[in-house]
DNA sequence: CGAATCTTTGAAGGAGATCAACTATAGTGG
DNA sequence: CCACTATAGTTGATCTCCTTCAAAGATTCG
């Protein structure tokens, strides 16, 4: 997808070179940008720079100041927040398509890391800010995005408020399937970015719970597990079912 | 400070004669309409209407289609999902000031139910869009709320995926003691104004949970519990050790 | 191949849920 | 005014399920 980019194991690559036009982007139609006129568009590419991430690089921490958003092109975030203990809780997962700073007001509310290696569009805040200004659209594009993390984020409240580990699981997977569906990938045999640890602290529970849920959904016949990262789910009905809300895929 | 009407006991009163000025309302400074000049305020009172709700009544529904979005002027609104089998998660309450709509697209994606007589300042989401086209401050205005809201809401996935009972309750205590503050009440002696199942229901326990755990925080001294409802806070500094979690407050 | 990491599984313990009873408070009607 | 009822809150006992602690596979990577 990046084609002029030498080695991945770069660090932090940045550079004012866009990764291809925006026209070819994969997630051209769910990012900020879609939905934007080609003047709109073209604005915004002008101020965009890119950037790769690896493997549990952090993108952003908590409490600093908030000076680039930025537009996931590929790959997985975890956003997330520490208690002074260690105690963790990943809020949610960003795919390609999901903007980084919708809920940050000068300062960044939340730690973002890279799940696997990430690519992304950067944007510098003010500059951000003025072409906003200039085009309502993008201002109303990130607006319709905000309210949709916002009903997300509910929806998690729900899951880690009252619904038992099994059931947490089984939505966790439904939601990944449909996520999958969503940005092009095959949405059955789905493939887990993320291990253990981050599932546990993505649904409140322990690494060990995790585990054994997963076993359990496949000892009931729900699913099928060709290995760790790999889920096939096998009834598609019983998993709803056990996931006790019917989610909108 | 609804001077004009009559009886707190009918139902569901609607009128277009607004309940005295914007310029008089106790959340002027807190509401959608903060930070509006003269003209947009003026043209928001032209559209808005006022309504009444007693406790429990139901304001809006999950899934019904918004018609209308409210500004909370008095009282205390819970918003939840249902799951088939009866659960509840009370995803947040509204506070005087705060704004009824700002997750939703075309449907409201939960219901909002009265805690204590409650009164809202009424608006048709069609009218409100025109005039959030005319005055981009408004947009702006119900932007940033989101963004609050946002947080808001990941704060409680962390609350709810990672703290222990006391934990939450504790950390419940005292964003109840600020949003008091916030509103003009007094924050010290808090009052509960929700009881002990709403508690429950917002905080992923059971009402027993709950109220074992206002037994223990008492029992350390850290609350004097006058009556049900009223909670003194005796030790703020070691609430907020139990908490866990240094909220900004 | 061997070290490190991740995942799974087992055994034990504890914390919160459930079930049940009791208390307190408020509202009702005699 | 006072029983009577209904509702809300507290407390106790038990049980279940999740966590914790521990160890054994499984997979990856040098």
């Amino acid at each position: 997808m990046v084609s002029v980019l030498t080695a991945q194991t770069m660090h932090s690559q940045r550079h004012r070179d866009p990764c291809g036009a925006c026209v070819d982007c994969e997630v051209r139609k769910m990012a900020i940008c879609a939905a934007l006129q080609d003047d709109a568009l073209h604005a915004l590419e002008a101020i965009m720079s890119s950037r790769k991430l690896e493997t549990g690089e952090m993108l952003v921490e908590e409490g600093a100041p908030k000076l680039k958003v930025f537009s996931l092109t590929s790959g997985l975030l975890r956003l997330f927040t520490l208690l002074p203990d260690g105690r963790r809780q990943i809020s949610g997962f960003l795919y390609p398509g999901d903007y980084l700073g919708l809920a940050d007001d000068g300062t960044y509310s939340q730690t973002a890391e890279a799940v696997v290696p990430s690519t992304l569009c950067c944007f510098s805040v003010n500059e951000m800010d003025e072409l906003m200004d200039q085009h309502p659209a993008l201002k109303d594009r990130l607006y319709v995005m905000t309210r949709e993390a916002l009903r997300q984020s509910r929806d998690n409240q729900l899951v880690l408020g009252r619904l038992a580990p099994v059931e947490k699981l089984a939505s966790f997977l439904l939601v990944l399937s449909a996520q999958a569906k969503r940005v092009g990938h095959p949405d059955n045999p789905v493939h887990l970015s993320m291990n253990r640890t981050d599932i546990a602290d993505y649904l409140g529970l322990t690494i060990e719970t995790v585990s054994r849920c997963f076993t359990k959904l496949r000892t009931q016949g729900l699913i099928h597990l060709p290995d760790a990262n790999t889920v096939s789910i096998l009834s598609h009905r019983s998993l709803s079912a056990v996931a006790g809300t019917e989610f909108k895929s």
